[in-house]
DNA sequence: GGTGGCTATGTTAACGCTAACATTGGCTTA
DNA sequence: TAAGCCAATGTTAGCGTTAACATAGCCACC
């Protein structure tokens, strides 16, 4: 920085000023600074920086599940949107699961001194637990409830069980079968009102197992019950893993999709358009989830407008593993 | 940090001395620094650290298609590995095609002070490109081919390509096609390199199409082709999505999997082991790839021994998309 | 024409930490 | 017993930056 000072012929604040944006820099003096800076390839020091505005430009991210195409899409698209407004973003791994684990990595953060906090988990536990212990940043989740909090972004997952639902009864369906995720994510429960809602509004009567998001989940389910008999024509799954887990039981016991059963999952994983056949599901703006996540929290930290908050409204994508009830 | 001396009465000095494990320290005089440092709440500033040493502790991950589960899973393995060591990750997404792209996230992660980089792509141009303009910090990449680099880790997609093969002619297939990925990823090339071989060896005619990875690709080259009058009785697909495609415009055409036809897969997605029928493919351990690549990257920072490096050998899971060649 | 105020820049002192050197005191050794 | 040494701790300075205050020069206005 002395260096560029010296150069330019100026002080090194008047350096300082140039790269800080200050107003009243004649246009000839920054330019002058601006060359010199080119010709000794001058980048200001991060680390200096922060030590002085105990500013660090860092966001952290604490995410779960990272390597599932859903975490690991908003957790991307974060990252670009906190990049294209200067901050670093710095993502550590959880186990959702493990209280302890959570910790460490808040505290692993914290050593960093991180300005806001990003928490990628649906796991509602978790997210009140690092509320609970992290207050003195701005943190920033995620929710499918009741907007309890100004500082989450809301994904309308009740509307997107609504809508799942809704598509298999206006095919006509009536028995139709919810399978649910883990009661301690909220997505999981939003996702099931949705469903409950949707078919109170029929007068249908609501039928729930409980599954946990996996393949094997949805499989194992699948295999225990013989949905022909139970009268049941229509699955909605919680997940598009469930719902794939549940497709491959059903070539196994030569059970026709959607001929004599249908199914709507939940995700649009990039491989639900291409298994057999191809999932009806739900899709979520993975990148507009990220964008909005960043904008929250930019708003929170002050260093832009605070940004309206309306919920995200997934999206039903039709494909072939739905169709109209014939069997009557 | 004063106030942590003052409580323990003791000089600044001494508490940094304890925090840095220095050894000519009194255990009495530790344990009162310790307690004191309880007593507050202190964390040493990371900024402050890095500013005096230099050393920010931080590693820059540059890479692409994170979004997807083989590149995820890497990302986070390594980040878990690199926060084990004590060292913090930033992840920079970048679009490996986009040659600015790639360096603007070079900037970016500069900006940080990054100790060494990580690129997690299979691209060859990129990684050519960011070992061209990265010199003054260790790069750690990912190497498919013959191992160039001593900062490389090898994955032996040589060898998977040719268990692949090597498993489709046990079962009797002669007529067996692979659809490769784009030709600048070395995976892709080391992957046809092995086919190749396992086909010389065993005097069969390779046959190859050009594919890139995607499920669209895998869909789009299969419903292009007959198969069955072409007298393809095994397709070996580069990865498990070409695979999901292939799959899925058999299914359309009504052609047997496996009765008609063989596929095997590459990478072993989640999803792959519950499509239907499950897919033989090949698995990468990507929790050894991570752990891996940080091995490699602390010890060119001379922050732990140089380690032994072997490549990485995936390994065959068969499932139900083979079978024994029976129709003569 | 002097006073006031503004604009553009310079000077100084920290931010929290650690390397290098300085100091202290107890112990060995001739 | 004095010289020397080592182990444990203290003191000082500076890493690169910015906030706060200081200065210098210019213009306006009564």
């Amino acid at each position: 920085m002395f260096d560029v000072a010296a150069i330019a012929g100026v002080s090194h604040q008047t350096v300082s000023r140039v790269v800080n944006n200050h107003s009243s820099i004649l246009p000839a003096t920054r330019l002058r600074v601006e060359e010199a800076m080119k010709s000794v390839g001058y980048r200001p020091n991060l680390a200096a920086q922060s030590l002085k505005t105990s500013r660090s430009k860092m966001l952290g991210i604490l995410a779960s599940d990272t390597n599932l195409n859903g975490p690991a899409s908003a957790v991307q698209n974060m990252e670009k949107a906190a990049r294209l407004a200067g901050y670093f973003v710095v993502t550590c791994a959880i186990d959702a699961a493990s209280e302890a684990d959570v910790q460490r990595g808040i505290d692993h953060l914290n050593r960093l001194g991180i300005e806001g906090l990003l928490v990628v988990t649906p796991d509602s536990k978790t997210i009140a637990q690092v509320r609970r212990s992290v207050t003195r940043i701005p943190v920033v989740t995620f929710d499918s409830g009741e907007q309890t909090n100004p500082l989450a972004v809301s994904l309308d997952n009740f509307a997107g069980g609504f809508a799942a639902t809704q598509h298999l009864i206006d095919l006509g369906h009536e028995q139709i079968l919810h399978i649910s995720g883990p009661t301690s994510w909220v997505e999981s429960s939003a996702r099931l009102q949705g469903y409950e809602a949707a078919m109170l509004q029929h007068k249908l009567t609501s039928r729930v197992i409980l599954g946990d998001w996996s393949m094997e989940s949805g499989y194992e389910i699948a295999r225990a019950r013989n949905f022909k008999a139970d009268g049941v024509t229509a699955i909605f799954a919680a997940s598009d893993h469930i719902a794939l887990g549940v497709l491959r039981a059903c070539h196994e016991r030569g059970l026709s999709v959607p001929g004599e059963l249908s199914i709507v999952g939940f995700d649009d994983l990039p491989e639900s358009a291409f298994c057999w056949p191809p999932l009806t599901t739900i899709r979520q703006d993975f990148q507009a989830i990220g964008e909005r996540a960043i904008a929250l929290m930019l708003a929170a930290l002050g260093a832009s407008e605070t940004s309206v908050a309306e919920k995200l409204k997934p999206e039903l994508v039709v494909r072939e593993s739905t169709s109209q009830l014939t069997s009557f």
